[in-house]
DNA sequence: GCCTGACTCCGTATTAATACCTAGTTAATT
DNA sequence: AATTAACTAGGTATTAATACGGAGTCAGGC
């Protein structure tokens, strides 16, 4: 991929007419390096057509969208074109936004008050094939502590949470979180307390933490209570 | 106190011009039921003083504001007049925002995305001499678990941490939730497991929690990580 | 029909945590 | 001088958690 002669392909999904020539317009301020071909969407729905009938290299999804959300419209996109390269913008930084559209399968995130220069990067990250997200999405993430989770991680086993995770041991591990004993857990379930055990084994296995702790910084961290 | 004839002074602090006409808009929509005085500031200095002269009802405060913030003009407000009703406002449900502003003896937090109904909701709350939190604060603030921990006891908690725990049972605390067994702490503070181990008991004392998962519990809760 | 994962349960053993008690030192306070 | 809180440490005992192994059932996918 040679970026001068590159045309890169642009759908901006979003609801606000000023959102979406704000992006144009900053996008267009590095013409000299790429060439853009930017069509634009105003609501889900929209957006899903124009994605399935053309490739895009890079898709703007907004999360609040009429008809269907970005979350609901990102899935979708993957769902018949799987390799869509979606960035999902927002003007919040709440983490339900974050987390339901990197669920959703985007591959970055950004803040509205971006400038030029950080949309170029976002785009450029997006076209090479990484992930990218807003210092401040980023800082968000991150926290864990002493940089032992990263946010990819992070961002990774909440969204897969459930497939890393059986009902039942997510259950044992709100118990456990909940100040509650094998003992308790198993009467609690109509097991035995051995099976709580087992989960629990299980579940220290499964998310690599030595022991009680490890579980209950788990299960707040990614807010499962 | 008798609403339909009952005359409620406001006064709006925030620099935002916006902002004040939307919750004096908000306000006078309502005016059938109240009959409103409606004083506007600009920074936390012109807040106090305002303050000062008149005595108002309800005090609308921001966060982030020039000269004084919001937290700084709260405490001069109630050291001057200490039955002042401030409400506190922000854009932001950054708990240390709302930590903050209930330390400084604010009455209640909304968030400037709330509706007439709500903003006139918190009024009467606060003018009835109750406290009042838009939900989405009082759902991060409550969250502990089961009503166990009330929003008053972990404010208070949060406040009163570093008077209700020494210095090194904090250390230690950290060390727990840091996946940490009482050996391995003793080894790193040069102490004998047995007082680590003492030191736990007092912490789950202290705490009023049953076992390592309500410590580190508390310890992600109150964010002492 | 076979295989797998989820869920269940047990045996055995060791280590860690919890409970309760006593008690010394030191620093600060009264 | 006496008291108090913080920090330290030990004794003793019980309960809970951790570790590792095996094993049966059951539903779903291949």
């Amino acid at each position: 991929m040679t970026p001068v002669d590159r045309r890169v392909k642009i759908l901006i999904v979003d609801d606000h007419n000023m959102v979406r020539q704000g992006i144009r317009y900053m996008l267009e301020s590095n013409e000299r390096k790429y060439k853009f071909q930017i069509e634009e969407a105003s609501d889900g729905q929209e957006g899903v057509e124009s994605a399935k009938r053309t490739d895009f290299d890079v898709i703007f999804m907004d999360y609040q969208l009429p008809i269907l959300n970005g979350m609901e419209a990102t899935s979708a996109i993957l769902s018949a074109k799987p390799y869509s390269r979606i960035l999902a913008i927002s003007s919040s930084d709440e983490f339900m936004y974050i987390d339901n559209m990197m669920r959703s399968g985007a591959k970055g995130f950004i803040l509205k008050n971006i400038g030029p220069e950080e949309i170029m990067g976002a785009v450029e990250a997006i076209i090479s094939g990484k992930n990218y997200y807003s210092n401040d999405i980023a800082v968000k993430l991150i926290s864990f502590e002493e940089g032992k989770v990263t946010m990819t991680r992070l961002v990774k086993l909440k969204r897969e949470l459930t497939e890393i995770l059986s009902s039942r041991e997510l259950e044992v591990l709100k118990l456990i979180a909940t100040e509650h004993t094998n003992e308790e857990i198993g009467n609690r379930l109509f097991v035995s307390k051995r099976t709580v055990d087992t989960h629990r084994q299980n579940l220290m296995r499964k998310l690599g933490v030595k022991n009680t702790a490890g579980l209950v910084k788990f299960a707040l961290d990614l807010d499962i209570l």
